[in-house]
DNA sequence: CCAATTTCAGAGTAACTGATATCG
DNA sequence: CCGATATCAGTTACTCTGAAATTG
């Protein structure tokens, strides 16, 4: 029960998959939100950091990383940045002392404000016309998904041997 | 304000959204499809230009490019190195003389087979658990997702106005 | 002339690997 | 010594913008 394009006649129009979609809506949403933050010059994973340290504050970089799923070396240096630009502030953990936590200054809240205002609407305007039960569903189903990614992760169970 | 939320245990996580979960479960994807390709030298967005040309023969660079959501100079990198690998032809279009349609060769169709039977594997390990109600809720809201952003991709719409 | 397609050339973004140092 | 964290340095992967040629 495929929708039947009429691009290529005879061709059974193969059910796009999980994979293949979530790429593309990937693609098509990374593109819209740097047009739509570069008036604040602030990138999409700036933006995603930004937001995660919003409903998580005290995370560390290597927590941050894992959560987004790139390596401590990539989240770094985006932490990095939002710290010399003052948007973010990080502490030694006082149990810790070679974790810093970070969390969003003032000025970082404020970003994040302003941010939203266009990134939400995009939300939104996604979602339109799916009711709720849907959307639930939608949502469980990615985070089921982000919790196998994760696992595989940290894991050396899929090596190929190298041949060609 | 106050003392800075320290680690928050047991409180309500705030929702995840579709736009960050989208973000994650892609990086999630991509990394794992690029291990699992490695072994023959083949590049996520190779394997994703593979598998759209198997689906849809005949495409030409500007309409793969439209349907992964990328410029049509991005794509046209893409095909090009799969076509000097002889993975894939492009031919004229018979009825304009300047469209090339492109087409997986043997060697192409030989690729993907095996390329697929490392990934689809991954398509199951992410599904794992779905019900089938589930899954086709899933795959009709993002194609939905696909069809928003595809039309504000080109589009002079929504063009923010410069407002810093 | 215009719109769409192809494609070259140069940037730029965002991720990666490797290596080193510190803390508990 | 080991495991986790932080972080410097260099590199690769992927996409973008700009510009030019071609076709109908």
């Amino acid at each position: 029960m495929s929708k039947t394009r009429r691009y290529n006649p005879g061709a059974p129009a193969a059910e796009p998959s999980l994979i293949y979609l979530v790429g593309r809506v990937n693609q098509g949403i990374t593109r819209e939100m740097r047009s739509r933050l570069v008036a604040w010059d602030l990138s999409v994973p700036e933006y995603t950091a930004l937001s995660v340290l919003s409903n998580r504050p005290g995370l560390s970089n290597a927590q941050l990383a894992r959560r987004t799923m790139i390596t401590p070396q990539s989240m770094i240096q985006i932490l990095a940045k939002l710290e010399r630009r003052k948007l973010v502030r990080r502490e030694l953990d006082p149990d810790h002392q070679r974790i810093l936590r970070a969390e969003l200054t003032a000025a970082g809240r404020a970003m994040l404000t302003k941010a939203d205002l266009v990134i939400q609407p995009l939300q939104e305007q996604l979602l339109d016309g799916v009711a709720e039960p849907d959307r639930r569903i939608v949502t469980d189903v990615l985070l089921r998904a982000t919790a196998v990614l994760s696992k595989s992760q940290y894991s050396p169970s899929s090596q190929p041997s190298r041949s060609a």
